[in-house]
RNA sequence: GGUCUGGUAGUUCAGCUGGUUAGAAUACCUGCCUGUCACGCAGGGGGUCGCGGGUUCGAGUCCCGUCCAGACCGCCA
């Protein structure tokens, strides 16, 4: 038997019991008299202690020879200490070694395994089986452990049924780069890894599953960020005999559920926003709405006057940044340094100071009075005391910067608390998006998306037009999940695929599987996929995933560790019929 | 594909307008230390300054190229 108790659970309930432990040394700290050792498992650390009167010349030796990492059994019995640490939860009682066993030697690890460890992340993740030895990598998977699980029970009693589909799958043109597998046993063709596991879910729904869920890996393979990876996690769902308010109530409630199991945390129905509402007023379908700063449409009352920039632009808006007043001349130049960034790609950035008298002072005063400035603190709220920014130009483009600069702005005045958590559905996005590259539209969520029914005649004269009946959830500006009642009529369908382009052949070429079964009895079906790494991220307080993935892909799609991806010998490539091209 | 930032001891970093033998902290090793828990004290070892080229009397420092890492833009139905 290795251990009868656990580095965590000893107290001075324990006191004079004989006890065994196993576990890695955290530290030693060698006195000369008297040697401490911490010893780290999963649910904790206990102190050992070996001393000259107590320990025999041998033992107490043997520990001197104690390294960092050293994997270790003991057997000993449970003393109180004369001097206590109240910081940690075993800190009143230490073991009186009387036997050690040293189980494995450790290299001196590369990086201190501490809370604060001095490793960088190419180190870590080089090192990853050491670094989840740490403790705040290990509580970051026991969480998503716990967040997963309260998934799975809840789903359950709501008489979901786990089904798992399958990873080998066929590739096709919509959407993002699939990562694609050679087949051996079939000379030149290729399987994909699933984006997402979309068309057997619904052929789940025709084969009468009702409600399935699977918290599954699905593959994208596009560059990487922060919050992206190349494989990732999906809590994949599908409802047969539903309409969208079925689904958002039902997926209101999860989101619900686990905001009072796991953060304690009650809140009310989730707002709900069409896209067009959240493109207007907070520039993007995505907004963190924990703090206000709406965009205000100054271009019925910026255009009158001499002003050239805002005359010639598309669209003309502002937003008051509260107290911002305050900001030096300075920290207004940085931003517009800022929203020039070509990230960013602004031209420049107007401002108004709102003056606690109620006058104004402005970087336009040459070309607008009181009377403006006013008409404009009106419209995007400012008070006494705050700073208005403007912004203008290309609608799009006007947008999606001052959407950022709103946020950066929320960032450095501290304004997006990661403990307040503000939910919102975000319903009715278009269902076509024109693509300038190909010249084509394409799906906006995916070509399986139900138009809304009563728009099937604007689909032939305005397609742009049309609405979707498709919903994102979103939680403090994150993209937490999306989905979307589904076509379930195959001329509804076709209609669908010959608006993306995709000629009769094509379409039954790719799909021609998902049409047949339409003609089945396919049930009105629709659903939703939360991504599992982002919700447990944002859960926990933090923006980037990587953490809570045990064996997470660098900047470039690279595992360190095992150095994947890696070159193939000739022999597997022929085997697979392949043939590299010659590098230039 | 693009923009920006970085690469110096095992590790995290400092190293100015180019100028003796490249530093600190921490980790590691040795010794000392009668209750440590970020233990303390004394000493020690440890460097291809990412790589290649150039400018210069002289390059960690300046220039060009290249590789690697990170953040962001494009991309991510």
């Amino acid at each position: 038997m290795y251990r009868t108790h656990n580095c965590g659970e000893l107290r001075l309930k324990n006191l004079n019991q004989e006890v065994t432990l196993s576990g890695w040394v955290q530290k030693s700290r060698d006195k000369g008299f008297m040697l401490w050792i911490d010893l780290r498992d999963r649910f904790g650390v206990s102190q050992l202690i070996f001393d000259e009167k107590r320990s025999s010349k041998e033992l107490f030796e043997k520990a001197k020879t104690l390294g960092r990492e050293f994997v270790i059994q003991v057997k000993g019995s449970v003393i109180e200490r004369t001097s206590k640490n109240p910081n940690i939860q075993t800190g009143e009682i230490e073991i009186l070694v009387s036997k050690l066993t040293i189980l494995n030697k450790s290299l001196t690890p590369p990086f201190t395994i501490e809370d604060n460890t001095d490793g960088g992340e190419e180190l870590r993740m080089k090192y990853r089986y050491l670094d989840i030895r740490r403790n705040s990598i290990k509580e970051k998977l026991i969480f998503r452990h716990k967040v997963s699980s309260e998934i799975r029970n809840y789903l359950t009693k709501l008489d979901f049924i786990d089904v798992e589909t399958p990873y080998l799958i066929k590739s096709t043109p919509e959407g993002a780069r699939d990562f694609v597998v050679p087949s051996r046993m079939n000379e030149g063709e290729f399987y994909a890894l699933p984006q997402s596991p979309q068309t057997f879910k619904q052929l789940l729904m025709v084969g009468g599953i009702d409600k399935y869920f699977q918290i599954v890996k699905c593959f994208r393979d596009e560059d990487l960020r922060a919050d992206r990876q190349p494989e990732f996690t999906q809590i994949d769902c599908e409802m047969s005999f539903v309409n969208q308010e079925d689904i958002l109530n039902t997926f209101e409630g999860l989101t619900k559920h686990l905001l009072s199991s796991i953060k304690n945390i009650k809140v009310d129905e989730f707002p709900r926003m069409t896209y067009e509402e959240a493109m207007s007023k907070y520039g993007c379908d995505k907004p963190d709405i924990r703090f206000g700063m709406e965009l205000g449409d100054l271009n019925d009352i910026s255009k009158h006057k001499n002003f050239n920039v805002f005359n010639s632009s598309e669209l003309v808006i502002g937003i008051a940044v509260p107290n911002g007043n305050t900001f030096t001349r300075k920290q207004i130049d940085s931003y517009t340094d800022w929203v020039r960034r070509p990230q960013i790609g602004a031209k420049g950035l107007v401002y108004v100071r709102c003056n606690d008298d109620g006058s104004f002072k402005s970087s336009v005063d040459k070309f607008y009075d009181q009377k403006d400035l006013t008409s404009w603190a009106n419209k995007t709220g400012a008070k006494k005391g705050d700073l208005i920014l403007i912004l203008s130009g290309n609608t799009n483009e006007v947008r999606s910067q001052m959407s950022a600069l709103r946020l950066e702005l929320a960032e450095n005045l501290n304004l997006r608390n990661p403990n307040d958590f503000a939910p919102l559905w975000v319903t009715d996005f278009p269902l076509l998006e024109w693509d300038e590259e190909s010249n084509k539209f394409h799906a906006m969520h995916h070509p399986f998306t139900s138009p809304k029914l009563d728009q099937l005649d604007l689909l032939k004269k305005n397609p742009k037009e049309v609405k979707a009946n498709a919903y994102d959830l979103v939680l403090n500006g994150n993209e937490i999940g999306g989905g979307s009642i589904r076509i379930h009529d195959k001329n509804i369908q076709s209609l669908m695929f010959k608006h993306l382009g995709f000629s009769e052949d094509e379409a039954k070429e790719q799909f021609g599987f998902l049409m047949n079964a339409f003609e089945y009895g396919a049930p009105p079906h629709g659903g939703i996929a939360l991504g599992l790494d982002r919700l447990v991220a944002i859960l926990h307080g933090e923006e980037s995933i990587r953490d809570y993935i045990a064996f997470p892909k660098n900047n470039s799609g690279k595992d360190v560790m095992i150095d994947a991806p890696s070159k193939l010998d000739d022999l597997q490539l022929s085997e697979l019929f392949l043939k590299l091209k010659d590098k230039k």
